[in-house]
DNA sequence: AATAGTACTCTACAAGTGTAGAGAAAGTCA
DNA sequence: TGACTTTCTCTACACTTGTAGAGTACTATT
């Protein structure tokens, strides 16, 4: 229950994307990566990814003059880090309600529905053995 | 599907929901209601309101001495901002990922696995019509 | 009118985040 | 070896967020 949270800026999000598609890495790559996207210069990158280390999200390794980085946490770990984050301001910590409020609010498809449902089914089978 | 995204932070959450349970409300009622979990002082509290204000999450009307706060946005609103910004974030804005993560991940007992079948079956239902 | 209480205004500050320029260091090629 | 390229380091700055003290204004009361 307890998580040693891992919560991300939006900015952190976009590095460690990059660096999940890459690793081990160099800076640059992931700056040309997020070019398009962002727009942010080498500067800018390189002053994230730094700051992420001494966070703890990321972790380098130096090559003679290169220095690699590679994550920390897992895309799973920073995904449930974001999703607890939301629950827990926006729904109280209760994962059902929030649950409740995605099938509501939300327009899924009947194919989304149908897939929501078997997954349901699957975990049910899994729960019952 | 676009949406004025309101995101809160974890500070305005806290605000936010004692507006929403108090409203129209002073500043001093709200710091009343926070003191216990968060200690914040008048001056954090107010503050806080008012930055609020600026950015257009609460409103003001002043009757002669005092100044009433209401909220701009609901509390769906800013739960649907809050799931907004972490599937976008964390799931690249697909939402299916999203609820898969959270059936796999969250130990969610029979009984809510239940209850989520429910769910989907009367949104079935209501879709078919 | 002087006092006390209540609510408000103004100002401030530290930490965190987004953003980046200028310059140093080291390897590469002519 | 000098010039060029690549990558790194250092420093900086503005804006946001959490946090709050000090002082002002208005009301009610003695």
């Amino acid at each position: 229950m307890v998580k040693s949270q891992s919560e991300l800026t939006a900015g952190e999000w976009a590095i460690i994307q990059a660096v999940w598609d890459n690793e081990p890495c160099a800076a640059p790559t992931i700056q040309e990566e997020l070019e398009k996207k962002t727009g942010w210069s080498y500067s800018t990158v390189k002053t994230m990814m730094d700051r992420m280390v001494a966070k703890g999200l990321l972790r380098t390794q130096r090559i003679r003059n290169l220095i690699l980085y590679n994550s920390v946490i897992t895309k799973k770990e920073a995904q449930r880090g974001e999703i607890m984050r939301a629950v827990k301001r926006a729904f109280g910590g209760a994962m059902t309600p929030m649950m409740q409020f995605l099938l509501d609010s939300k327009s899924l498809t009947e194919e989304e529905l149908n897939q929501l449902e078997a997954m349901i089914k699957s975990k049910k089978e899994k729960a019952k053995k």
